[in-house]
DNA sequence: TTTTTCGGGCAATTTACATCA
DNA sequence: CGTGATGTAAATTGCCCGAAA
């Protein structure tokens, strides 16, 4: 169920159905700084400035037994992204979701990282993005769920109606509000119809009949 | 044409660290 | 100030798929 396979580069969100019940909390990951400090750890706890401490944990990553990916038997530490290695890699992330093996070896040298931790900064981002698009889908199917809900008590509140009238001359009947196919964008014309079968089961022959224009219509995201 | 190998992506999970009550 | 709960992000693991040999 890979839906959005090799989909990242586009601007368009693919509707999919989103897992209800997904609790969104408020992600400080697609800012990349959020509310943390910028205080890392893997530096030397001196006033130096964070780029040089990072050239220095550098030298450590290319050492046997450092604390980076790889490193054997040694507890493993966390790297921590100083503020322009997580701006450039945003800034590249937002120009392309994936990179090939000279962009990503380029991007390293050029962060003075492992090609594999850009890699995994890559993976990690593409998840956290698609985790935040699904939040954002989630959002809409409980807004377009509640508008079904919405719609569905006006109809039964004009079924109420027309079944009190018995039968409604065809100048009386009203085009009903239209809402939106969560599908494929376009509006749903619903229609009431009411089916003459006779004077005893007038009271019960309305329907209703629903078409999709052609208009499409934006999101509300 | 089929099989094997390899590289890359992803989901799920673990781990290290920061923050807050 | 120390501590546990919680959130975040880096890193790991294992699986799948497509391309090349």
């Amino acid at each position: 169920m890979e839906i959005f396979h090799h989909n990242y580069s586009t601007a368009s969100l693919e509707l999919s159905i989103a897992v209800p019940g997904f609790s969104s909390s408020p992600s400080s990951g697609e800012s990349c700084g959020g509310a943390m400090k910028e205080l890392d750890i893997n530096q030397v706890p001196s006033p130096i400035e964070e780029e040089e401490c990072m050239e220095e944990e550098e030298e450590d990553n290319d050492s046997p037994n450092n604390n980076g990916i790889g490193a054997a038997s040694a507890p493993r530490k966390k790297l921590r992204l100083t503020k322009e290695q997580s701006r450039l890699l945003e800034q590249t992330f937002l120009q392309n979701h994936t990179l090939n093996p000279k962009e990503k070896d380029a991007l390293a040298a050029e962060l003075k990282l492992k090609a594999r931790q850009v890699e995994v900064w890559f993976q990690n981002r593409r998840a956290r993005s698609k985790m935040k698009q699904t939040e954002m889908e989630c959002e809409y199917l409980k807004r377009w769920f509640a508008t079904l809900i919405e719609q569905n008590r006006r109809l039964q509140k004009e079924v109420e109606e027309l079944r009190a009238m018995k039968v409604a001359p065809p100048h009386c009947r009203q085009p009903l509000p239209h809402t939106m196919c969560p599908c494929c964008d376009r509006v749903i014309t619903t229609t009431t119809t009411l089916l003459e079968k006779g004077p005893a089961s007038g009271a019960s022959a309305a329907t209703t009949t629903s078409t999709i224009s052609s208009a499409p219509i934006t999101r509300p995201y």
